[in-house]
DNA sequence: CTCGTCATCCCCCAAATGGGTGACAATGAA
DNA sequence: TTCATTGTCACCCATTTGGGGGATGACGAG
């Protein structure tokens, strides 16, 4: 796995395999160019960071076999205080968010938030605009055109049935802040509820192929 | 309320989509022919037990949003007394191990173990099955046998996006009447609103045989 | 700089929804 | 004949939703 060279990289810390694979391929749907290095524990990454200490982004979990908590979150911030840091855990915490975010962490991202939600995340994290997920919509620009990035991603919450305070814990925003995308979405679907607007957004999203869902 | 499943299918109770996901690849790869549920929480696993007793294996977290621990080994375990059934955690602790295996668990398997040995893991547990001739059924049949005639007609105005008021009026019931058929409808589809129900229903609609219901 | 869009959040309030429980008639199978 | 299922309705109650206001800051195009 050790690379060659210092080709632009990201470094996942995170010591469950299957979390680590998904992580990867999350990765490389947001920057295909990067290459993903992965840390089974955090003097791993350290090792790798003594190496190549500036990779484009660390994604990190915050229970590892050799650090608990924000342990990780200062250890790697001081071996790459340039790098921007994603927490990438299960505990929803907002105690702890804060806390990661004032130890430097550019992003806290929960487990259970949708796969959309994870690359918005990354993406914000790399300084990728999140509207380039329009470019893979390639086949709709009907979609890119009808709505703003954020709705997209509300849209994809509302197919999976979620209610609007479930999609505000996802999103890590307030419910208003759902209320209004929903709103606004209805209006922008010409649908009374949201179950229309769904049934809609699904057919378009057949119309034209290219996105995924969970 | 008991109906036979429409095919061999296992069942994944996880509240990470990142790590349902892999899940779901992991026991592709290891039966192309298992069809994969996945369910968010126990509640949502209960339900979909409720209508297929006998899923072909069981993979379950054991931290989820709404149960802690061996509560949710013991409810699935009571609702699928046959079905192997895999706990899948983070948790190392040898206690935990025993105790699961205790209450009925086929295996105990680690987050943090090898993909490898998560696919040995996934394959002892449905070992090699006497294969069962898989039904090919076609989804229409299914929705046939899943719902009664008015059912299906109330899933017809449910995924037309109407309000229960406007189905009373088209179907000349009560209010009430489609209030019940709803209820009954959502449990049938372990789904917990109508937009859930609505998604998981085209989605039977667009089957294809073959197709998996993820 | 100004204007528009976007995203975020706040308020109020009426309607819709979902869960629970229960009832009653018709039908058909055991 | 019993029994299960289906379809029909009812009531209560908590939560969710949708519609109507509005406010703020950030950001980009003119």
């Amino acid at each position: 796995m050790q690379k060659d060279h210092p080709a632009p990289f990201a470094l996942i810390v995170e010591d469950h395999p299957l979390v680590s694979d998904s992580l990867v391929a999350c990765i490389r749907d947001c920057n295909a160019e990067l290459q993903v290095d992965t840390a089974e524990s955090l003097r791993a990454a350290l090792r790798t960071l003594a190496q190549w200490p500036e990779p484009l982004l660390i994604v990190t979990d915050l229970t590892l076999t050799d650090a608990n908590g924000m342990e990780a979150v200062k250890r790697l911030r001081r071996a790459a205080p340039k790098s921007p840091l994603l927490v990438f855990t299960a505990l929803e915490d907002p105690l702890l968010r804060s806390e990661a975010k004032a130890l430097g962490a550019t992003g806290y991202l929960i487990k259970s938030a949708s796969i959309q939600t994870l690359r918005d995340g990354i993406r914000a994290a790399i300084g990728e605009p999140p509207r380039r997920e329009i470019a893979p919509l390639a086949g709709s620009k009907e979609l890119g055109r009808l709505f703003t990035p954020k709705q997209l991603a509300v849209l994809d919450e509302l197919a999976a049935g979620r209610s609007n305070h479930e999609i505000a814990v996802r999103m890590d925003v307030s419910e208003e802040t759902v209320r209004s995308h929903v709103k606004e979405i209805l209006g922008r679907l010409a649908a009374k509820n949201r179950t229309e607007a769904v049934v809609r957004y699904l057919q378009l999203l057949n119309q034209s192929p290219g996105r995924s869902r969970h």
